[in-house]
DNA sequence: CTTAAACGTTGACATAAGTCAAGAAATTTA
DNA sequence: TAAATTTCTTGACTTATGTCAACGTTTAAG
């Protein structure tokens, strides 16, 4: 249950397995059904996810019912409603599963807990900050300017598992363009 | 000299007095001209700034020698290229000032070392990497299909000083419309 | 395994926004 | 203060991408 969370620890920390052990205590296993909404928009996010195996997904339904895709997420990485997570505000999104998926769950105050407690686990946490951070902001400003041929060819040198694994509806609504447009600008590649 | 620091610093901290004279004597004065570059595209970011008074400005040029602005820092608000920052590679983007500047510098390396003595400063940091995060998201979450007014009403509610202060050139770049439809948009309100 | 639903592809058409250019207005510099 | 530069605005035209619809294919659920 904790091999993959565990060899996690190990590659990107130098965490005493002893230590990495009473972390993984603080993860308790949650399996989720294909599209089963973790985080509703209007709630407030207490959790901190690691993925096993599956994959999650964040989106927002604007007020004409359309989605916008915000992050993927898949096997053997740390997710979560990042900004509600943080502020402990109403999500403004969605957090749900996409595949049958078995995940790891840590509750904000344990997290919180845990990151004060070990230093090197508070590493990992600013890290991930940090490269969400910068994640955006080349999303942004790589985005800005470019048109539907160059977001899929920028998508697929940056995140590939985005247009091998997500159907072409959610990638689209996370490119900003029309699953029309996709189909055709993958049919010119 | 450094008095809208302190005072920026007793708002958002409960720091000592002699602990934040002993911060900004971290920080030392630099003056910059109406359009001066103070980081290079092509080099590495040492510095933190705080804004006495100012605007500074973070863009890119493409191959075509298109600029995108992506981020306009005013009086009061630190301001540097993080992303250089945090992991010391080449910038990639332009740090500027707009106007005659008066502005507080602090080394990278005093600045680390200053995080790791004052807790409540590196609180101070972990928000500007969170709010960074946050907005980044709003950002991108905010105009992903919103038409070109939709991207301007946005900004007006939420960051106005960027159509108030600065030129529609560059406001365009940061909304990723071009100068004349930001024109024709704003003729519309 | 079968049926129903959702998804992907493609064509025809509509439209928002870009480009280019020219003149007016504003700002900077000498 | 005047000249020079840059920026703003507006019109005419172009173009990329969205919308809608139809059809075939894939996927999911009973």
């Amino acid at each position: 249950m904790y091999q993959k969370f565990k060899e996690y620890l190990q590659n990107i920390t130098s965490l005493k397995e002893t230590d990495i052990d009473y972390i993984a205590g603080f993860f308790s296993l949650k399996t989720a059904k294909r599209n089963e909404i973790l985080v509703d928009c209007a709630q407030v996010c207490t959790d901190f996810y690691f993925i096993n195996t599956g994959m999650m997904r964040i989106y927002t339904l604007n007020s004409e019912g359309i989605e916008t895709s915000r992050f993927f997420a898949f096997e053997e990485m740390f997710c979560t409603a990042l900004p509600s997570f943080i502020d402990q505000k109403p999500a403004g999104e969605y957090l749900q599963c996409l595949e049958k998926s078995e995940l790891l769950v840590c509750k904000r105050q344990d997290f919180y807990k845990l990151i004060k407690q070990f230093p090197e686990l508070d590493r990992v946490y600013r890290k991930i900050l940090e490269l969400g951070f910068i994640t955006s902001q080349k999303r942004i400003y790589g985005f800005q300017g470019f048109n539907a041929l160059e977001k899929v060819k920028w998508t697929i040198e940056n995140q590939p598992r985005i247009l091998l694994r997500i159907s072409n509806k959610m990638a689209a609504s996370y490119l900003g363009i029309s699953p029309s447009t996709l189909s055709r600008v993958k049919a010119k590649l």
